[in-house]
RNA sequence: GUGGCCGUAGCUCAGUUGGUUAGAGCACCUGGUUGUGGUCCAGGGGGUCGCGGGUUCAAAUCCCGUCGGUCACCCCA
């Protein structure tokens, strides 16, 4: 050892920073593959950016609050770079905190060449340079998922919205989280603006109002304290946590007050006053209509319409959500950005995304007894992946009548059967193997996919489908008339072809029929 | 940046009115036994009690400082 050289068993590993050793990178490799599975099947594709930027990236966005948190750099190769650091106190580079700049950059500077839309996902590591604690380290993984590109329509936007709801939702139950573990707590920006606003809230104060509800339910006591210092008369108070914590779970805040607000009298004069303003009706509409497309994925049950989740990012534009889990902090979150792209000088462009870290999702696996050990660990991160090419490709035959049809299909192609073998043995298992066994009534998940194309035009549709490498495509008629493609062998297929029936023609949208559709893709796939 | 708790063997931890060579379980090593594999028996190695200072005849134990960990606040991308 050269001398004045310190033991590297001296060497303490940074703050905030986990060393990981066979175990724990198994484990890893586990949620890293139920992230990438989650998202390919799904349809998102995976993307990668640089894990350092230029610190101008996170200074047009993030402001003040993020720089704090940034661990920043400099090449080390020119010295107007330590000039720069020594005056501005901030280096020329920065190890990136999130993604969504680095999003905004790639899709802006391509923006022109890609398609609409642009479903994306990443995986890596991120670092802020924050105390660490429960749940929140200084280096972690995130997984990050956007829909960036929807058609702007109403019924475009919930379907975004809830495709990434809904993968959120498929990964959470492909690490066998059930509805008693998370819920997917949902609500609307612009909803809970015009509500604030017609309280009083400005331009000024709304993102300060934010953040006060955001607080709320971590010390309501404190938070109370705070209304004060945000100058909100004890009416306001009761309005807002009247509106924003009608929920169950809210006990615990509205026993901060001293009363119920929600039954007097004033309460619902002004529940009643809040419907007349159009912004509110108009986003209450929108909210109803994502719910009938969580409806139609299948998901009910798993997203809980929840006013009181506002985020306190000021970018959020429409929707807004959390995984929330008893105990922890928020296992996910995000939302719809209409803004952001174009605030980041890319063209305007609607997009909506979330993101996971690792550390309060793998807290909650141990808990539960949802991580697997051992020869399971092994064999789970053995298992075959999704397959990135997509395997079934959904169109509607006809009219929009067929729309929820298809989406439904979708879903639960993505989804997959659990096998009848699986449910018998408690289910508590979701690496095992024999959870799509085909033997006992099973199907595995599929990479499925759906059009975004406005037309109705079958051939167009099709030709869609094929672009995107698609294996095979589901044409839906009705429940019982589904015809399959095979776009390799540039034939239709029969469950007589395949093995399953003699006495059907077509296939089924029915999980359960013995010509459903994923049975019969299974069979042709493998 | 602020505050609470913690820091004794590789791991999990005992060990306070301060008092002789600092302990247990597990793990590890050796030998034996069981007609070779998660059995049993015997033995063994291993600790600057986070680090530095102070009080005391005497400090793992009390005081101050410091470092590290953890939890909460702040903040949440």
């Amino acid at each position: 050892m050269a001398p004045g050289a310190k033991s590297i068993s001296k060497i303490t590993p940074p703050k905030g920073t986990r060393d990981m050793y066979p175990e724990e990178a198994l484990k890893r490799r586990y949620l890293e593959q139920a992230w990438r599975d989650a998202s390919v099947r799904c349809g998102f594709e995976e993307i990668h950016g640089p894990t350092f930027e230029t610190t101008d990236l996170y200074a047009v966005k993030s402001g003040e609050g993020i720089l704090g948190e940034l661990f920043q750099a400099y090449s080390g190769k020119a010295p107007e770079e330590l000039e720069q650091v020594r005056a501005t106190g901030r280096a020329p580079y920065a190890v990136r905190p999130e993604f969504t700049p680095t999003l905004a950059r790639m899709f802006a500077a391509k923006a022109g060449g890609l398609p609409r839309p642009c479903k994306w996902f990443t995986g890596g590591s991120y670092f802020r340079a924050e105390r660490p604690q429960r749940g929140r380290l200084r280096e972690f993984l995130q997984w990050n998922v956007d829909f960036v590109g929807d058609d702007g329509t109403s019924m475009g936007r919930a379907v975004a919205d809830v495709e990434i709801l809904g993968v959120a939702i498929s990964l959470l139950r492909d690490l066998g989280l059930t509805r008693a573990d998370t819920v997917v707590a949902y609500s609307d920006r612009r909803m809970a603006e015009a509500v604030l606003r017609h309280i009083g809230a400005t331009d000024e104060t709304l993102p300060a109002w934010f953040a006060w509800i955001d607080s709320i339910p971590k010390n309501p006591a404190a938070a109370m304290v705070k209304a004060r210092e945000l100058g909100l008369s004890d009416l306001e108070v009761r309005f807002v946590i009247g509106y924003f914590f009608n929920q169950k779970a809210d006990a615990r805040v509205l026993a901060a007050l001293d009363e119920n607000p929600t039954g007097t009298p004033a309460f619902v004069k002004f529940q009643q006053s809040l419907m007349m303003v159009p912004e509110v009706a108009d986003s209450i509409a929108q909210l109803r209509r994502s719910a009938d497309v969580i409806e139609q994925f299948g998901l009910g049950g798993w997203g809980v319409q929840h006013n009181a989740v506002v985020r306190g990012l000021a970018y959020y534009t429409g929707l807004v959500f959390e995984v929330l889990a008893d105990g922890e902090r928020a296992v996910a979150g995000g939302g719809r950005y209409d803004r952001l792209i174009e605030l980041m000088g890319g063209p305007p462009t609607p997009a909506v995304g979330f993101a996971m870290g690792d550390v309060v999702v793998s807290l909650l696996l141990e808990d539960k007894g949802l991580m697997p050990q051992g020869a399971e660990l092994m064999e789970a991160v053995s298992r075959r992946p999704a397959s990135v090419r997509p395997e079934v490709f959904v169109v509607g035959a006809d009219d929009e009548s067929s729309d929820a049809l298809v989406r439904r299909l979708c879903a639960d192609l993505r989804r997959g059967v659990e096998s009848g073998a699986y449910k018998d043995a408690g289910g508590r298992k979701p690496w095992s193997a024999a959870r799509h066994d085909a033997a006992s009534g099973g199907v595995r998940p599929m990479h499925a996919r759906v059009s975004y194309k406005s037309t109705r035009n079958l051939k167009k549709l099709l030709a869609d489908g094929e672009k995107q490498f698609s294996r095979l495509a589901a044409i839906v008629h009705g429940e019982d008339r589904v015809q399959l493609k095979d776009f390799d062998a540039r034939r239709d297929l029969t469950p007589k072809d395949i093995g399953l029936s003699d006495t059907h023609a077509e296939f089924s949208v029915d999980p359960s029929s013995v010509v459903y559709v994923g049975r019969a893709a299974e069979r042709v796939l493998g």
